[in-house]
DNA sequence: CATAATTGTTAGCCAAGGCTAAACTATTTG
DNA sequence: CAAATAGTTTAGCCTTGGCTAACAATTATG
């Protein structure tokens, strides 16, 4: 319960879709369910991409960095991290650092890329860094790949010239 | 556990963040709290805007359709009502349909125009119209006021000519 | 108008992702 | 090298948001 500003940026003008009828059943479905699995991988992505950038930029992924960067407390990590040593995408020797698996170092990069395109992006379409970065890491689970493609496209455009 | 689609569009291109440093520690503290917080009033909103909507469309929101909208039991929406409840976001007798509060209302209100501005943003950038939707149902919930700002400047720009 | 069908509620289950407190391991340092 | 400090894990608790199954109320229909 808290978002972080009420004053909605005046109206929708001239593009009010209120008056739009509901989407069909399934199709309204579908929009729920893939926001609902969205939700499965997101924390899970983001534990793995911040492993990933750990190792990249530390040398070393350890549960405390984790637990502080995230914000988190040390327990939370270490059960997050068993959970992602059976979904294979970390392997882990109690009480030593972490390593990502193939798959695990593939999820990173994946989630890394879509990162930095939605990052990018909202820079591009001139949004201040602060707030880009920060919608960004909400954003990101959330675009699709045909999405992404059309950003890459804005940035390209913007900044080729 | 499921994306929709594996393959990557490509690379990001001369936009590579890879090598930035990671945020100071309380800043991207706070970034994973934006969105843990967002996570929390993401189901409800969902909830009371979908609820407006069928008010709006269908004269009433029942259970039922709420239900099969939002591809749920029947008995999850019942829970999820008693808390809309004890929020103070709608009022219910059993076996009646729903109504919103004031406070629902407003809420219904500010998602409804959040939804909107993002699904209209989408397509002016060129996305087709059913991945729009989609990805507006996820990322409505983790755009700022300042972006949305921007969003709401670009369908302007885009359609005002 | 009595019964069938639909709709809504309750009870009880489960997994995920938080937490604190306590126990254990590793590392640093006097 | 022993003791203190730092890091990790485990146990056990809580809330959310799903589910199914059983029951209750309302509405439709033969």
């Amino acid at each position: 319960m808290s978002n972080r500003d009420q004053s909605l940026p005046h109206t929708v003008s001239g593009t009010s879709n209120s008056g739009d009828a509901l989407p069909p059943i399934g199709e309204h479905v579908r929009q729920y369910e893939t926001v609902r699995n969205a939700h499965e991988t997101e924390l899970i992505e983001d534990y793995v991409e911040l492993i990933g950038d750990l190792i990249q930029h530390r040398g070393e992924a350890r549960a405390a960095d984790i637990a502080s960067r995230m914000g988190v407390s040390q327990a939370t990590v270490s059960k997050m991290i068993r959970r992602l040593n059976e979904l294979g995408l970390v392997t882990s020797k109690p009480y030593r650092s972490l390593f990502l698996t193939e798959e695990g170092q593939k999820m990173a990069e994946v989630s890394r890329a879509r990162h930095d395109i939605v990052l990018h992006f909202l820079r591009a379409l001139g949004v201040n860094d602060h707030t880009a970065r920060i919608d960004a890491e909400g954003m990101e689970h959330h675009v699709s790949n045909e999405t992404l493609s059309i950003m890459q496209r804005f940035i390209d455009q913007q900044t080729q010239r």
